[in-house]
DNA sequence: AATTATATACGAATCTTTTCGTATTTCAAA
DNA sequence: TTTGAAATACGAAAAGATTCGTATATAATT
């Protein structure tokens, strides 16, 4: 097992990974900033949160200068793989199957995304059949 | 908006919900032994939890005899499709298709799986035909 | 009837997460 | 150089979730 894959982000410290993962290295004023275009979020408190999330090493930073630049220290994909086990496991019976057919069930998919689907599908039964 | 549509359920309390969902009405003690198949848990805290559920209306409770009786007041599907959608909008970007594609990468799929799959994409390309 | 087992109620301790006030440092502008 | 703006550090309050001890009520057993 590799280091600290225990840790698994609070709500908070996912929704500033998002924003790492899409702006990249960041400071906190950059970050809080965009946090406040969706909700009032006082600065000291985002600051705080990326301190932990730097403890945690849930992101790295550099010092180097006087304003602090974050960035994610852990990856996009694999921080959803462990929240996709997680909900599959607490809601879905450990049924990740279960979990896709309520997914596509209940959210409007486009012809591409069927497409899409279709490929993954062929790519799935290939796997399998060189397995 | 129905009732008490924000009240989202902790993992305790989630956890108890599956149970009674797969159970129907139980006692605290029922909910309480199947806990503790998996690990520790005292009966005052099951309880308690239950409680405040009730409270939350995430359970109703039948009072009739000493010996609550509890049953879930939220659907299992509707609550499911509330989890997806979170973890839809918080970890992938408002992408339930990112979030199928990966599901399926990241699982073991069944060639029966993949037969469901397959119908349910025709099924939602005959719902597009006909929209 | 007395004792024992089994419930619920309640409140508080503990733990985690979030929020924020205050002190201090650093840089830039006046 | 003094002042002010903007940053980090730190600690603790506030809020949320979990756990459990204790009191009390109810039912069953002896």
């Amino acid at each position: 097992m590799s280091k600290s894959k225990k840790q698994k982000p609070t709500e908070s410290e996912l929704e500033i990974l998002q924003l790492l993962w899409e702006l990249g290295p960041s400071s906190v004023r950059q970050i809080n900033d965009r946090l406040n275009e969706k909700r009032e979020v006082g600065y000291t408190t985002t600051l705080k949160i990326m301190q932990i999330m730097a403890e945690k090493e849930l992101v790295k930073r550099n010092t180097s200068s006087r304003t602090h630049i974050y960035s994610a220290a852990v990856a996009e994909e694999e921080t959803r793989a462990k929240l996709l086990d997680q909900l599959v496991d607490k809601a879905f019976k450990g049924s990740a199957m279960k979990l896709v057919m309520q997914a596509l069930d209940s959210h409007q998919t486009s012809s591409a995304d069927l497409d899409e689907l279709k490929a993954m599908i062929e790519k799935l039964e290939n796997d399998r059949k060189n397995a």
